[in-house]
DNA sequence: TTATAGATTGCCT
DNA sequence: GGCAATCTATAAT
């Protein structure tokens, strides 16, 4: 019974709900899915959902931007500097959740990418809320009158420090975490939605290698971050 | 021990 | 569009 094939070029709406419900069982991507070249898992991870399950209760996000860095021969990525005690995440086992403290007042999300020994990592720099909207604007302390329209809504998760904060990402509560295990309470998961079209452009916010175009957007989406989306 | 830059955000003009 | 806030990791003294 083949499944009914559309355009991989179509993109999923604004606010679409997921193709499958998630629930505490909707399953994470394999480690198989992480152990690739930083780049290639950042186009693939463009349109999965990440979760989170606080108590009872699920938090999810629509994916649409994220970053690659590489490894010692990417002057902006975290891993050039060497291991250390802040980055040693990026050398583990592929799947695992690198939380950095930037500015003074925000954390933000990476994946580890590649073997165990090798550095790469994938930084996620926007979701499009879709579950858990409601404690989401409590944990970003925001308040629910003013997030009516699209516009608002992009405050929740839109930028790095802002979906860190919507998702309760912190260093303590996070770092090293194993995305890929079903008893993580942080996951990435494929809830069947369509391939999005993709568009690639340079990395935003860096002064080193800021040429290299790595970071990758669901085209159209409004929920990507920047002052024009 | 001190200095400084930083994968950001939000408020100001 | 400009810039202060706020603190940690790392470099420089």
């Amino acid at each position: 019974m083949p499944k009914a094939k559309r355009k991989a070029t179509e993109n999923p709406a604004p606010n679409q709900p997921p193709h499958r419900f998630p629930s505490s069982r909707t399953r994470p991507l394999p480690p198989d899915f992480y152990d690739r070249d930083p780049r290639r898992v950042a186009r693939d991870l463009l349109g999965k959902l990440l979760v989170r399950r606080e108590g009872k209760r699920l938090l999810a996000g629509r994916i649409v931007e994220v970053e690659a860095y590489l490894g010692h021969d990417d002057p902006a990525a975290h891993a050039a500097a060497g291991r250390t005690a802040r980055n040693f995440v990026l050398w583990g086992p592929p799947g695992r959740a690198y939380i950095y403290f930037i500015y003074g007042n925000h954390y933000c999300l990476n994946v580890s990418c590649l073997p165990d020994g090798v550095a790469g990592c994938v930084l996620v720099r926007a979701l499009e809320p879709v579950l858990g909207i409601g404690q989401m604007t409590k944990a970003r302390g925001l308040d629910e009158s003013t997030l009516d329209r699209t516009t608002g809504l992009r405050l929740l998760t839109s930028g790095p420090g802002r979906l860190a904060q919507a998702m309760g990402i912190t260093r303590a509560r996070d770092n090293g975490k194993n995305l890929t295990s079903p008893k993580s309470d942080l996951w990435i998961a494929d809830d069947g939605a369509l391939p999005p079209r993709v568009k690639r452009t340079v990395r935003i916010g860096i002064t080193k290698a800021a040429e290299h175009p790595l970071r990758y957007v669901i085209a159209g989406n409004p929920f990507v971050s920047g002052r024009k989306a």
